[in-house]
DNA sequence: GTCTATACCCGGATAGAC
DNA sequence: GTCTATCCGGGTATAGAC
């Protein structure tokens, strides 16, 4: 849709979200290194000064795509882990879902961990690690039986494990075809499943 | 040191180098994004034409980088996963390496990561990825009984862990002060011990 | 193997008209 | 709220001299 269509050009229309729209468009196509303001500007038919009315500068636009992937992801990852299933596998549901998410949303993931955006220098955005994880703290907390700490542990050993198989899943660890994304979210959720299974070793100094 | 020296200007001095250590200075202070050939030329005392002697593009300088990470990366991991410990351990303490290592030297492991450098055109890092992963395998094999399938799905998830918890070290998770990558290094040691005790999960379909 | 010089393109950002 | 026009800075890359 966003393409080439410039309707007839914007004019009072949405301009803001319609810059950040075409912002993952561009992301998605050229990576991070390829956003610009003036190409997006381009794409839209607008000129290159229009968007300085809605943001104030280039980091305010990929604040605004960090700001709308922590709503995304989190609400993607909350789903997962409020549904009836025992509490270990809301954690590898979760992760599983974390996995897909980086794939089906590409740029918005890139944005959260690659774009060297600042985020303590934009609000909103200042404890986007604590919303992503804070999804995964409740089932945590029923399988460390209520302890506050051990479970904090457990959430951060997820959200890594998520994080990491993401990470190799979009530099083509995994390889480039279709059955990557489900083979790495699969491997995820699993990945968690072990971590639960073993965690009296992420609590204890696990001496032997 | 290698600041505002510029000797008497190189000439016929070992400029390939010079480059490639020059650039890990300037990753360093200002991230992938501000890393430009022009910039180290101007840090060397040479005109921007010099470099290109040495390096066909700017990409070319990347995978430079991106070599010397991954030979350093795979020589600190081998050391650690081939000493007299239990294969356990031995896992466990190259993941804690891997963290340190992308603690201790920023700029080569963001290279490795997140410099958006196509490795697949490069040969010398089309198996980037398998050295790191191969650095794993001898006591993940033995950690598995021989087992080379399981033993690849826990080389893995111990990658994945360590790339987990180092990119969460990075972005800040574990805060700004020197304890944080002691700290993420403990985690992500004692994660992979987690997931060699409940390595079950890792393998079967883990039903219940 | 490096320098001088240069061509080229692009992005960020602003002033002022409409 | 967008446009026109423009400034400014910076990076990549090459040709040809030394």
């Amino acid at each position: 849709m966003p393409k080439s269509p410039k309707r007839e050009r914007y004019h009072h229309g949405e301009l803001k979200e319609a810059v950040l729209d075409t912002a993952i468009e561009l992301i998605g196509e050229r990576g991070m290194a390829g956003f610009s303001l003036a190409e997006v500007s381009r794409r839209l038919g607008v000129t290159v000064a229009a968007p300085y009315r809605h943001f104030a500068d280039r980091d305010e636009v990929l604040a605004g795509l960090a700001l709308r992937a922590v709503d995304e992801l989190s609400g993607v990852l909350r789903a997962q882990a409020a549904d009836s299933l025992p509490p270990r596998h809301r954690l590898a549901a979760a992760a599983r879902a974390f996995v897909r998410f980086a794939a089906e949303h590409r740029s918005l993931y890139q944005v959260l961990v690659a774009s060297g955006l600042d985020k303590s220098r934009h609000a909103e955005l200042r404890d986007a690690g604590g919303r992503i994880g804070a999804a995964f703290l409740d089932p945590a907390l029923v399988v460390c039986g209520g302890d506050a700490q051990a479970a904090q542990r457990l959430v951060t050993a997820v959200v890594a494990t998520a994080q990491g198989y993401a990470g190799m899943l979009l530099d083509g660890s995994f390889g480039q075809d279709g059955q990557a994304v489900e083979a790495a979210a699969l491997q995820a959720a699993h990945a968690v499943l072990a971590l639960v299974l073993g965690r009296d070793a992420l609590t204890g100094p696990a001496a032997g």
